[in-house]
DNA sequence: AACTTATCCAACCGCCGCTAC
DNA sequence: AGTAGCGGCGGTTGGATAAGT
């Protein structure tokens, strides 16, 4: 394996030691199971391995495509994909991804499956957010419509989700749209008195000035970019 | 049977954001 | 405001094993 590989008896420790003391801090369990391991090693030891219900073997056709609608949406964010999947890890997904798909999959194919599916729906263009993680630093963020927004307004652009409510002073988060789109869209926009109510239990507003949605309320955007393949 | 190559996946590494001080 | 410590994440590594020659 790449690393010490985790004896049984080490696996015994950790657990019986999450048992007695719970998830989390982690800096201390090495110390408190009497392990030789990190605390890097253990926590991802106990996520990947050891967390009850964890589903092995094989991913089945449907977990697959809904990996690959999820990467698509979302990125390399394992995490978030694999919340979507009851019982896969984030390395589980990742290894999947890197040895199954990312090879199998060739990036006309992908586009193709994204076709058939919700990225084109109902002449709105869901970008993947495959933004870099210094996003804000190295763009300046969205805190204005970006240019390509303006110049392409079908299109629909979700930020990064890191961008948005992560501190008191993060700007609200924003759907940049045409106001043509919304005015014509069918689901996922459920318009009232120009608010877009979805099931998602957000309360979005559009502002026509600035061609751009905004939200009244804290909600997680990544649930927003994960449920839009729940809208198809 | 012996060797080489490809594949899989557990584990490690380095970085990031958050929080407490 | 600056910093250290922490949890968490994604990228990468490398050993085991399967498949091919």
């Amino acid at each position: 394996m790449g690393g010490v590989a985790w004896t049984e008896e080490e696996d015994h420790l950790l657990m019986r030691c999450i048992e007695q003391y719970g998830e989390g801090k982690w800096h201390r369990v090495p110390q408190l199971a009497g392990l030789n391991r990190c605390r890097k090693s253990c926590r991802l030891r106990w996520l990947n391995y050891l967390r009850p219900n964890i589903k092995r073997g094989s991913f089945a056709e449907e977990e697959v495509d809904l990996i690959i609608k999820l990467h698509n949406l979302l990125g390399n964010r394992w995490s978030l994909i694999a919340g979507r999947l009851p019982g896969r890890t984030a390395n589980d997904v990742k290894n999947y991804w890197n040895c199954h798909l990312s090879k199998k999959l060739d990036p006309q194919q992908i586009r193709n499956h994204e076709d058939n599916d919700l990225n084109t729906k109902d002449g709105i263009e869901i970008l993947s957010p495959s933004q870099p993680r210094d996003f804000a630093a190295s763009s300046g963020g969205w805190t204005q419509p970006p240019t390509a927004a303006l110049e392409a307004p079908s299109s629909v652009h979700p930020p990064m989700p890191e961008e948005i409510g992560t501190s008191p002073s993060s700007p609200p988060p924003m759907l940049y749209v045409d106001q043509d789109e919304f005015n014509n869209s069918n689901p996922p926009f459920f318009k009232e008195d120009g608010h877009v109510l979805g099931d998602l239990g957000m309360d979005l507003h559009f502002d026509g000035s600035a061609g751009l949605m905004q939200s009244s309320n804290q909600w997680d955007w990544d649930d927003l970019i994960s449920d839009m393949d729940l809208w198809g």
